[in-house]
DNA sequence: CGGCTGACTCTGG
DNA sequence: TCCAGAGCCAGCC
């Protein structure tokens, strides 16, 4: 009986974080409490934030954590002063366009999810 | 185990 | 549209 009194049935939040947007296509873009919806948990963005934050250097290259932006379609930050710059390059090189405000139109560029698929072409945006 | 922090989000003024 | 306050959560000390 392999000891399962507490196995890995709940892996880290912030593994399933780097799972989830390690998904997002490129060209588009998620918000953080998109992604807490995603793995269960809308009231989680913050800690999906939190994810983010130590997501280790190296790691970095492997995760478009770029491509997550917050529910006002603006890049988020506290403290740091290259990192929005940095993303905001990063976007725009995958064809993500800012407003002159600096803001992503979620309408046009916000990943669906993971869902396989919609409804066959039944609408979205306007 | 308790408290603080933070790449968030929503509501009200 | 912008600013301030309150709520929520996981991770770290």
């Amino acid at each position: 009986m392999a000891t399962r009194s507490k196995p890995p049935s709940t892996p880290p939040f912030v593994k399933r974080v780097y799972q989830l947007v390690r998904r997002i296509p490129r060209g588009k873009v998620a918000t953080y409490g998109q992604l807490a919806a995603i793995l269960g948990q809308p009231r989680a963005a913050r800690a999906v934030g939190h994810a983010l934050r130590l997501l280790p250097r190296p790691m970095a290259g492997a995760i478009p954590w770029q491509r997550v932006i917050n529910a006002s379609g603006r890049i988020s930050f506290r403290g740091d002063v290259l990192r929005p710059d940095l993303q905001r390059a990063l976007l725009e090189k995958e064809g993500i366009a800012f407003d002159r405000r600096g803001t992503v139109d979620l309408k046009r560029f916000l990943w669906r999810g993971p869902k396989k698929e919609w409804s066959a072409g039944v609408g979205v945006e306007l």
